[in-house]
DNA sequence: GCGCAGATGATAATGATTGTCATCTGCGTT
DNA sequence: AACGCAGATGACAATCATTATCATCTGCGC
């Protein structure tokens, strides 16, 4: 037990997750793996769709990032803050509050155990139409 | 204004949507359409694929029945009470539990309105390994 | 500088879902 | 009971995000 955590801390520093992670700095917003390709490549960076996918995998393994699932079963990756919260989305044009909600998260694990489930997790996701969207 | 339900009331019985409609409140759980369409091929009905898709397109949309959406992305269908309720799935054996949550609902409203978000609407999956599987 | 485990990336593969389109069939009308 | 057509069907192709392959490359500890 040298390593407590043996298997996690494999990783390098490398050009490509470099980029990654500062352009999830960048834009602070959830965007596709897609998406963040396209914008590395926009601005010259060489890095492979695939790395893009396995760097965020990582980055959320890690609890660096946060993934959503759009309705549309789209992922979504964004740099977060480390504390479990969920998320309020704009379905308009996508903007997104982080929400903490002590009231879930007690509500969830109060319904599990009632049902005499145990290891809870859960998702919550919100959608609406935010103000600048439903005036303009 | 003859037909107050123009636009939706166009659906003809027809005996595949009503395969799909039987087998759903005979398996009452949480199936993917591929599921369905093979349930139903083994039991002799021969039903296309994508009118699998389409009937419990249709469903969902007039409410008949439940989606939900696994971490993995894959949508799951299921009978379920019409009102508004969320899951409480087992990870393990995949076994739900509807459960009302009148807290949630609430809660996301407000926070919702708090950030002048209107026409709110949310998703809410909990996971959890049941007791049976717990203790097995 | 060496060497190798981990990382990269072009490409192919996967797998769920949706689009296409020619054909079929409820069902209201005649 | 036959007619006609809008909606429904289904075999098949297409999409699209994501993952697997695998030959090659490169941090980084020695």
């Amino acid at each position: 037990m040298r390593l407590p955590d043996d298997a996690a801390g494999r990783q390098r520093n490398t050009r490509q997750r470099h980029a990654v992670s500062a352009l999830l700095a960048e834009v602070n917003d959830f965007r596709t793996a897609q998406d963040l390709h396209g914008l590395l490549r926009g601005r010259g960076d060489r890095v492979g769709l695939t790395t893009v996918y396995r760097a965020l995998q990582t980055m959320a393994d890690a609890g660096e990032v946060d993934v959503m699932r759009l309705p549309s079963g789209e992922q979504l990756f964004r740099q977060c803050s480390r504390s479990h919260h969920h998320h309020l989305v704009c379905r308009r044009c996508g903007r997104t509050v982080e929400v903490a909600g002590p009231t879930v998260e007690s509500w969830a694990d109060r319904i599990a155990s009632e049902h005499g489930f145990v290891d809870i997790s859960h998702t919550v996701e919100i959608f609406g139409t935010c103000r600048a969207c439903a005036t303009g």
